[in-house]
DNA sequence: CGGCTGTCAAGAGCAGTGCTCTCGTCTGGT
DNA sequence: ACCAGACGAGAGCACTGCTCTTGACAGCCG
């Protein structure tokens, strides 16, 4: 019953490693042409076994991408995460400018992991529960930015425009469950930044600002230090 | 030579009949299962014809799909044109809400063509020309629409933050092609207003707000209405 | 130590895909 | 009336995801 981080038999091993082998292949195909091109078979094919072996590890087709899905998402909220964690706590655009460029960067690094996760949701398929936690990583970061940002007494520039009904409804069942000290309209701001900050990097990404903007970076900084004013972080 | 409307050939007719039908079948298809799901084989056994005669009309799958693509383009952009025109053009505000609105209730009535073409690029596949003009449409609307705002004296909320020199450049240079009496800090303000825009639609129809917010519809109009302050459309 | 059980890789096979090539047929323009 | 060109049908290639069966091996219990 130790869980410790060896496996207790060969074969427990054998299989451990088999799985994270599949995996790096398989991760390997998806970054150089996509999702759809990702094959079992090709998978297998490199890696000397056969298509049917590989079934053993993975169920289908998509339980594998599910996994990749997963890990995409770890490592761009372990990009974000680190990033911030290098900038001093008081410094709140700093901290903010830090997770959009850590994730602009990862997402330049990663197109196409990034599109299994921010693009089209693959044809006919459900985001499993693991993936819930995971894909709040980086939203939470950014309502614990903002959280620092109300206690050192920053507010969102907006000036505050009468809220409908039921978004105020929506707004305060996720505040009362997330963070009961921040306002309705501070995780309004939050939600509007967080989408905005994935939409600029999905338009850079998806070549819809072709022959439009060149300079993608100093736009993309330009932009989210706009946003940076609306969080009100400086 | 004639160029008229009415085909000259029977066969010419047919051609186009059948290329129409096939089309429509394929967009049937595309509307119910998605892109990936689009088969060249199935569309034509619902035609009641073979695989291969469906190549004398479209060479591959791929142009096929572009060829719905652009169709795509121009409904959405006709749904947004037609809603704004019914709008006293007076009412900027008015004019705004009436093409988000139309982008957005079409995206949801046909998801998966508003996924062909602002949501993941399909793999290895590049934009033809073909596409670009009619991508343009809506936001050469939306700038239309900045321009009368400029003319009746409504200019962008949004403190004038410093605008970096190479992003300057990119807008100086797009704002001489396209619209020359509009300034650089309004074309930045509609850039992000149309980023802002099909950053929503997408992040709503991806489930990215998934027990999140419920009421997408509201949260829409209010997130929209305050790009339109952004704008300085009211 | 021996046998039983469950795991594993391998192979064959099914149904489907995009796409190509060939082969008759029929049509439209000369 | 003829003949090039367009057309539909069919066979075939290489590929996919996935299932089922088969035989070999490892790990556990008596």
């Amino acid at each position: 019953m130790t869980q410790t981080s060896a496996p207790r038999t060969a074969r427990a091993r054998a299989r451990d490693e088999l799985t994270r082998e599949i995996k790096d292949v398989a991760r390997r195909q998806l970054a150089e042409q996509g999702s759809a091109a990702l094959s079992l078979r090709a998978v297998a094919r490199e890696l000397g076994m056969v298509s049917s072996a590989v079934y053993r590890y993975f169920p289908s087709r998509d339980e594998l991408l599910t996994a990749l899905i997963v890990d995409a998402y770890q490592a761009i909220a372990d990009a974000a995460e680190g990033a911030e964690s290098r900038v001093r706590r008081g410094d709140l655009v700093g901290r903010w400018l830090a997770i959009v460029r850590a994730m602009r960067g990862w997402a330049m690094e990663h197109p196409h992991e990034y599109a299994l996760i921010f693009g089209t949701p693959v044809p006919g398929y459900a985001a499993p529960a693991d993936t819930v936690s995971p894909a709040a990583r980086i939203p939470l970061l950014l309502l614990r930015l903002c959280i620092d940002a109300a206690e050192a007494g920053r507010v969102p520039t907006t000036n505050h425009r009468p809220m409908p009904r039921p978004v105020r409804a929506d707004l305060k069942a996720l505040r009362e469950a997330l963070a009961p000290t921040v306002s309705e309209h501070q995780l309004a701001v939050v939600l509007m930044g967080w989408a905005q900050l994935v939409g600029s990097i999905s338009f850079e990404l998806f070549g819809h600002l072709h022959n439009t903007v060149h300079d993608y970076e100093s736009y993309f900084d330009y932009q989210m230090r706009g946003v940076a004013k609306q969080l009100g972080l400086g």
